[in-house]
DNA sequence: GTCACATGAACAAACGATTGTTCATGGTAG
DNA sequence: CTACCATGAACAATCGTTTGTTCATGTGAC
C-alpha cells in the first residue's frame, strides 16, 4: 500500500498511456494476463523489486536504470495488478459495499451514482446489494463483509435503529448511514430537510401566503420530523401562528399525498392557500386530487414539493420544489468512508444544505390579493436563498441533532 | 437478521443453519475471521480435507465421523470462506460486472434490481460501474475485467456498435447486452418493443380510433425503430393506411415529447384522435402541450405511452401504458450470463414480450363517435392481451431480427 | 589491506483457499 | 505370510501479491 498517500488523480500503478484505443501496445500476447513475475522476468529483476517500484514504495532504494527497465517492461506487457491477490495479501479489497432497501427509488439511484463516482475516483469499487433475505440466514451486511470482503459499508436502510446498528457493528467494518440519522452517535450523511422545508415556507410567505398547510412525512422516520420542524420554524419566523389542523401526516406515496389532500380539503375552517408537501411523489398525488376537485394550481392553491426529482418537471403544472443534493450525499458518504478506511479517523457526520428553491409553475401569489401588494418580507419569488446553487457545501451541524 | 430461509437452489458452501440470531454460536472469538486452517485444527484434520468436505467434493471419500467433526467445527467457528482467496486460486470471482450509461434512469435501475436478485440467488455478486472515462485511458470494461476480476459483463450502453463490441471482445470475458441488439450476432436480452407498440395500437383501434399518430423514438437506436415497426404493423393489421405525416421522431425526453406534440398539432389535415408515444417520459411532455393548448385528454386526444413507469401513475391524467418486463430483463441477463460462465454455453438471446397493457385514464373512445358503436374487432378496452400478466415468458425470437 | 557501511536487489514467508499426489492403514486374496 | 488394494487423510504446490530480511557488491576510512 505504499502508493502516494493522497494525490488521488495520479495513476501511478503502471497506467499505460496507450494510443487512442487502449487495447495493448503488444500486451495480450498469449491470453494469460501478465503478472508481476512476467514483468520481473522481462526486466531481469525479482518480483519484490517490481512490486516496490510499481507501488512507488518510498522506503526502498532502487537504481534509476532498474526502475526504468521495470516501468518499461510493465508498460510493454500491459501489466495490471491482480486486485484479488493484492486484497488477499493486504486484507484490503478497496471495495465499498452499498446496501439499499430499494433500487427503483430515484433518491437511492442518485446516491449510488454519487458514490460510484467518488469510489472510482479514489481507486475503489462499489459493490451493490439489495437489502434482502439470504438463504444462509446471514444479513446482507454480514455476507458482504464476511464473504465478499468489502472494506466498509454505506447503508440506506429503513430498519429499526437498534437492530440495524447492532447488525452493522457486528460486521466489524466502518460504515456510514445515508439519508438518515440515529439517536446513537454514528457516522451519517443526510440532507437538511429542516432547512428545505423552511425554504419552501419562506417562498410561500414571500408570495403573500399566510395560511399554509403541510402534508408531512411519517412521524417515526428521520426526514418527516425534520421537515416538519423546518416548516414550523419558518412559520414562526414569519410571525404566523401554525394551525395544527393544517398539518397532516401522509405516506410518501402518490396515494398518501392524495389522501392527505382530501383530508385537508374537507377540513372545516378557512382552507389554506398553499401547501408544502413532504415529498415530490406525494405532491403528485395531491395535485391529482386538486384537479379532481376542479381546483386550479396555483390560482386556488400553491403547492411546493420537497426533494426535487425529474418527476417535478413533468407534473401538471410543473412543481415548485426544493432541490436537495442527493447525489452529493452519496459522494460525500463514499469519500468520507474511504477517508476513514485510509486514516482510521471517525466517519463523516454531515447534513447537506438544500441546493436551491426551484420555482416552477405550481406556486403564485394567493388569489385573495390581486394584484399582489408587496407582502412583508420581499415581493416576488426572488427571495433569500432562491436559486442559490451552492452544490457541495457542507454543514457539520451535529448541533442540530434532536 | 436471520430470516426465514427460502432454501432456493442450495447453499453448499457451509451455510451454518445457526440459531435465530446468526451472530456466532461462539465464533467471533478474537476478532480474526476463522479460516480453513482454524477449522482443520479444531477438527484435527488437514485443511485439504476440510476444503473437500465443505465443498462437498464428490471425487473424494471421507469417513462419516470425520465429516461430522469438520462440519461441526466449521459451524462452531462460524467459518465463511474467503472469496478472495478462493477467487485467486480458481481464477473465478463469482462476480458480475454491470455497466450502465446512467444510473438515474428508472429503466436501468430496475434492470439492476433484477440482475442483483438473480446474481445473489446463484451465489454471485454484482459490481456496478458507470460508463465513464478512466484516467488511465482504459475503458471501464477493461478495468473491471483486468483489475477487479469480474467473470462476465452485463452491458447497457449507447455507444456505437462497432467500438462497443470491439472493446468488449477485447476484454476476453463473456458479456451480454441488455436493452439493445446489435447487427453482429451477440448475446442480448431485450424488450419486445415491436409487440408493445402493436398492443398500444390495437387498444386504440379497439376503442374506435382510426387516425392514430406516433411520436417515435430516434431512428438510429434499437428501440425506436422496433416500436415504429410494431406501430405500422398493427395499423396494417387493422386495415388502416398509415399517414406518414403522423409519425414524428422525437427525443426520449419531456422536451422531445413536447416538441413532437406541437409539431403534430400544427400539421395540416385532419388531426389524429390518438397518439402512441415511444416512451412514458416523452408522453409527459406531450400531455403538457395538450393542456397548454386547452385540449382534453382523453376526450380530444387519447395518449398511450410505451414502457410503464411509476411516473405514468402520477401524470395528469394517469397514462395508459404498455408494461414491459424491465426487471425481468436484468434477471434473465444475469441468469443467462451465469449459465454461460458455468457451462460455457453461448449467452442468452432473448426478446421478452410485453407484460400487459395497463389501461389508465388517458385513453377512451374518440369523441367523434359517442356513444361508441361496437368497433370491428371487439368493444371496450378488454381486447386481446390486455392485462394478461405473464411475468416471465421468454421468446427466443432471433427470427425477428431485422 | 581490512573493516565497516551504504547501496541495490534477491530471498522467502506469508495471505487463504483449491487440488493433484502421496502415504499410512487395515483387510483380503493368493 | 506376503502382496495387493481400497480406503481415508495428509502432503505439497499453486494462484499473484506484499513485505520483512538477508545478501552481495563496491566505496571509503582507518
Amino acid at each position: 500500500m505504499a502508493r502516494s498517500p493522497k494525490t488521488p488523480p495520479a495513476p501511478p500503478p503502471a497506467a499505460p498511456p496507450a494510443g487512442p484505443a487502449a487495447p495493448a501496445t503488444g500486451a495480450p500476447s498469449h491470453g494469460r494476463r501478465a503478472t508481476l513475475a512476467d514483468v520481473a522476468r522481462d526486466a531481469g529483476v525479482d518480483v519484490s523489486t517490481v512490486s516496490r517500484v510499481l507501488n512507488a514504495d518510498a522506503s526502498v532504494r532502487v537504481a534509476e536504470a532498474t526502475r526504468e527497465r521495470i516501468l518499461q517492461a510493465a508498460r510493454g506487457l500491459g501489466y495490471r495488478p491482480n486486485v484479488l491477490a493484492r486484497a488477499l495479501r493486504t486484507a484490503r479489497s478497496r471495495t465499498l459495499g452499498m446496501v439499499v432497501p430499494q433500487l427503483d427509488n430515484p433518491v437511492f439511484a442518485l446516491a449510488i451514482a454519487g458514490e460510484e463516482k467518488a469510489a472510482w475516483s479514489r481507486g475503489h469499487s462499489l459493490l451493490i446489494a439489495h437489502e434482502h433475505d439470504l438463504p444462509s440466514g446471514e444479513s446482507v451486511y454480514e455476507n458482504l463483509v464476511n464473504a465478499n470482503r468489502v472494506d466498509g459499508l454505506i447503508v440506506a436502510s429503513l430498519a429499526p435503529e437498534d437492530a440495524l446498528l447492532r447488525g452493522l457493528q457486528g460486521c466489524g467494518v466502518p460504515f456510514v448511514l445515508i439519508n438518515r440519522r440515529t439517536q446513537a452517535p454514528c457516522s451519517s450523511v443526510t440532507l437538511d430537510g429542516r432547512e428545505a422545508a423552511a425554504m419552501a415556507v419562506r417562498h410561500l410567505v414571500a408570495l403573500g401566503h399566510r395560511r399554509i398547510a403541510h402534508l408531512a412525512g411519517r412521524p417515526q422516520g428521520f426526514n418527516g420530523p425534520q421537515r416538519r420542524m423546518g416548516f414550523l420554524q419558518a412559520l414562526q419566523e414569519a410571525g404566523i401562528e401554525p394551525d395544527p389542523t393544517l398539518i397532516i401526516p401522509v405516506d410518501y406515496t402518490v396515494q398518501g399525498g392524495a389522501t392527505g389532500m382530501r383530508q385537508l380539503l374537507q377540513g372545516r375552517g378557512e382552507p389554506p392557500s398553499a401547501v408544502v408537501v413532504a415529498t415530490t411523489v406525494a405532491a403528485a398525488g395531491a395535485l391529482a386530487v386538486l384537479h379532481e376537485r376542479g381546483l386550479r394550481v396555483p390560482q386556488d392553491m400553491s403547492v411546493v414539493g420537497i426533494h426535487d426529482l425529474p418527476l417535478a418537471e413533468v407534473l401538471h403544472p410543473p412543481l415548485t420544489t426544493v432541490r436537495l443534493p442527493t447525489q452529493a450525499m452519496g459522494h460525500e458518504a463514499a469519500l468520507g468512508l474511504i477517508h476513514t478506511l485510509e486514516t482510521g479517523s471517525p466517519g463523516p457526520d454531515l447534513m447537506l444544505p438544500p441546493m436551491e428553491l426551484v420555482v416552477r409553475r405550481s406556486t403564485a401569489a394567493p388569489s385573495s390579493l390581486l394584484p399582489p401588494p408587496p407582502p412583508p418580507p420581499s415581493p416576488g419569488p426572488g427571495q433569500g436563498r432562491t436559486r442559490r446553487r451552492a452544490p457541495l457545501t457542507k454543514a457539520s451541524s451535529r448541533s442540530s441533532r434532536s
